[in-house]
DNA sequence: GTTCTAGAAC
DNA sequence: GTTCTAGAAC
């Protein structure tokens, strides 16, 4: 790649003439420059920091750091390399830092920096061929660091086996790779006329694809309990002024090795260190894809006021790290000059958040990895409602990125988001995104939404909105972390619920569902569950199915079904009574949610509700289910418009188990609310033909106790559009002549005169 | 499951 | 002001 081919920021600025002083008085535009220069000696370092220094014509003052001559004829230390640099940089000037810093760890302290002082810190690679390196520092008289002649190839071979690539996550926004003399003259060229006011795109340039893979920069990824805990850094804190850091670097100073080419350095690492680093980059290679890179939510949309939404990402980046350890974050824009970029960024070093463990990015999301060489094996997408591709925006971008095997995928986890939920979708390997740039899943997130003929408007309700922000951030980092957690084969403390995703259930695609993960709503209630359902003790698979059993806590108000179960005799004569056989009584429901609305109640005592139900149960419920389509043809021949569908709910507000069989007009006066509208048009209605399939071959029904399906949108049961309150839903139903959704046309989910082979009269 | 009602939304 | 939702009580 061509070293400048991310300069595009303009360099047309006023060039300003004087230096220092003046430089930092114009901080409000761009950033003064930390620039780590990473070479072997015989590379070029300080040919490059004096050309940039002496040919700077755009204004910027550039200051040389070099370690080869800051010890005034004695041998240079990092320390005095540090402390010229901080002082340079607080006096408003960039800095060119002239030292070998082949290694993470010899770079660290410099970006470490650089970023506290919020200047760009760069690295620029002088990567030229050994011999040339070799054979330039043999050969050189005079050099400064007294480094020449035949000890200087036994030094530059030594150095080179140690050399670490620079990585972006080491803390640099930008890196350039320099393989020629070419190479470096257009970087000089690009600093000369980069001016003080200027700044260069984040990103990596001109890298070679095949180049060695850097496994120092994971170190961030401690475990507790690990051997990896060993090797977590001085932990950074906001009150760490350049003083303390150097206070910090002295009590180390024996152990680092100096700067540009000691022959000593490699006696300097003892063996235990060597097996520390050893077992750092066993384990750290397993979870080093562990990154999520996530773009800003909800703040173009909703207008979200920036600095506030900034508060709300540190917050809970902050809380999200603090729990969980092998997990990185990035924030990532498209745009340079991305306010929120910079507000969380600021906010986050002043939180004290680790930057190697969650730092910002500029960059495109669905590139990260072959133009940004970051690595971030899921990535979130800052979704629509129905969860469908276009609008523009990062939406447009990864499903465009992704192909069609996104959409397929995220279709069979979900069909719509709620503002402040997400949903993992497991991104398939036939997925470009998957193939070039390593994303193996997608969460799609939704934050507060303020689009009036949306549902959960907001307006401006920051109250509400912040909340709900808040929700969609906690939400994202806890399906990512269920992801690293699966992928790294083991449930920590606190697992994300899997669950069955909101949307068509049926057995064929029941499997592919449950990989995929809804966020669990913390603070919601979950009052039809009872704490026997042992949610904590699931294991494999984590369904929450058939858990419920005898020890529900039914209300004297739920008891209504099972004492009519129980005693049918004693309501013979109730009109609502239509049939008592032996197993079941058929019953017009006291609040009918629809025209026709009646109850197929099992007598059998101990089966409170599906969750009960095992293969020996399965007679029984086929004789419901043959109850309810007799009683379906009944009701069709005194109105062949209706159309029917049976099923039970999964987890039933009355006790005793009842199949409902309900017509699709939703006509009726007693359906009221919400979870009315819901219990029969999402995946909490189990049809009757799918349980017993299920039962048939697993021995018991799939439920998901997971309520939050009852607070989802209003959407019509026909054409899935959504409405804001119950009104307005009935109106529309009332007139909606759209055909059926295609799953509840398969398998006899639906019964009408046409189904059942009736004549239409 | 419904009813009641406070308070949010309009 | 009225409409609508959501939570508590039953």
């Amino acid at each position: 790649m061509d070293p400048d081919a991310g300069s595009s920021t303009a360099v047309s600025w006023p060039s300003a003439s004087t230096a220092g002083a003046a430089a930092k008085e114009e901080e409000g535009g761009g950033k003064q420059v930390l620039v780590v220069l990473v070479g072997p000696p015989g590379s070029g370092k300080s040919t490059f920091a004096e050309a940039v220094q002496g040919g700077s014509a755009a204004g910027r003052p550039w200051v040389r750091v070099c370690q080869d001559t800051i010890g005034n004829g004695k041998a240079g230390t990092k320390i005095q390399c540090l402390k010229a640099a901080a002082d340079a940089l607080k006096e408003g000037k960039s800095v060119l830092l002239d030292r070998c810093n082949l290694e993470c760890e010899q770079r660290a302290d410099f970006v470490k920096l650089g970023n506290h002082v919020h200047v760009d810190v760069h690295a620029v690679v002088l990567d030229l061929p050994a011999k040339v390196c070799i054979s330039r520092s043999v050969s050189r008289m005079n050099h400064e660091g007294n480094l020449q002649g035949g000890r200087a190839a036994m030094v530059v071979n030594r150095m080179l086996k140690k050399k670490e690539t620079p990585f972006l996550t080491e803390g640099f926004s930008r890196i350039m790779f320099c393989k020629d003399d070419n190479d470096i003259k257009k970087v000089v060229d690009m600093y000369n006329v980069l001016g003080p006011s200027d700044s260069l795109d984040s990103g990596v340039f001109g890298q070679n694809s095949k180049g060695p893979v850097q496994v120092g920069i994971m170190k961030f990824l401690k475990k507790p309990g690990s051997s990896v805990e060993k090797f977590s850094g001085p932990k950074v804190t906001p009150s760490e002024s350049i003083p303390q850091m150097q206070n910090h670097f002295s009590k180390q100073e024996s152990l680092e090795a100096g700067g540009t080419c000691p022959v000593e350095a490699e006696e300097e690492f003892s063996n235990s260190k060597k097996i520390e680093e050893q077992s750092r980059e066993r384990v750290l290679s397993d979870i080093s894809s562990h990154t999520l890179a996530f773009p800003s939510i909800s703040t173009a949309d909703f207008h979200f006021d920036l600095d506030r939404a900034s508060d709300i990402i540190v917050d809970a980046v902050a809380e999200v790290l603090q729990k969980y350890d092998n997990i990185r974050l990035v924030l990532v824009d498209l745009s340079q000059k991305s306010r929120i970029l910079s507000l969380v960024k600021d906010k986050a070093a002043k939180k004290n958040i680790n930057s190697n463990r969650f730092f910002t990015f500029v960059g495109d999301i669905t590139q990260l990895h072959s133009k940004g060489g970051l690595q971030c094996n899921v990535i979130a997408n800052a979704a629509n409602w129905r969860l469908k591709p276009g609008g523009g925006g990062v939406n447009a971008a990864i499903y465009n990125a992704a192909g069609e095997d996104l959409q397929r995928a995220t279709k069979e986890c979900a069909d719509t988001l709620r503002p402040g939920s997400s949903v993992t979708v497991p991104l398939p390997s036939t997925s470009p995104l998957h193939q070039r740039e390593g994303v193996t899943h997608i969460i799609h997130v939704l934050g507060p939404n303020m689009n009036p003929m949306r549902p959960d408007c907001l307006k401006n309700d920051y109250t509400k909105g912040s909340k709900i922000l808040h929700e969609a951030y906690t939400s994202l980092f806890e399906n990512f972390v269920a992801i690293v957690q699966s992928c790294m084969g083991k449930q920590n403390t606190e697992p994300a619920l899997e669950k069955p995703a909101t949307g068509v259930t049926s057995p064929n695609d029941s499997k592919t569902k449950r990989e995929c993960t809804h966020d669990s709503e913390r603070t919601k209630k979950h009052k039809l569950v009872q704490p026997n359902v042992s949610s904590n003790q699931a294991t494999e698979g984590d369904i929450k199915r058939s858990a419920v059993t005898t020890t529900k806590m039914w209300g004297s108000w739920a008891q209504a079904l099972h004492e009519l179960a129980m005693h049918p005799e004693n309501y013979k004569n109730s009109d609502s009574v239509l049939e008592i056989s032996d197993d079941f009584v058929v019953l017009n429901d006291l609040y009918p949610k629809a025209k026709r609305h009646v109850l197929v109640v099992s007598r059998r005592d101990g089966l409170d509700s599906l969750a009960d139900v095992k293969k020996e149960h399965l007679p029984l419920l086929r004789r419901m289910h043959s109850a309810g389509v007799k009683w379906t043809q009944k009701f069709l021949e005194e109105d062949s418009s209706l159309v029917f569908r049976l099923g039970y709910h999964s987890v039933p507000s009355m006790r005793q188990l009842h199949l409902h069989i309900i017509s699709q007009d939703f006509n009726s006066a007693s359906l009221k609310n919400k979870k009315h509208w819901n219990s029969f048009t999402t995946t909490f209605f189990l049809d009757s033909v799918d349980v017993i399939e299920e039962i048939e071959q697993r021995g018991s029904a799939t439920i998901s106790s997971d309520d939050r399906v009852l607070a989802m949108e209003l959407r019509c049961h026909r054409c899935r559009s959504a409405h804001p309150n119950i009104p307005k839903l009935k109106s529309h139903i009332a007139n909606c002549k759209s055909s059926f959704p295609s799953h509840l046309l398969q398998k006899d989910r639906l019964l009408s005169s046409s189904t059942m082979h009736m004549d239409c009269t």
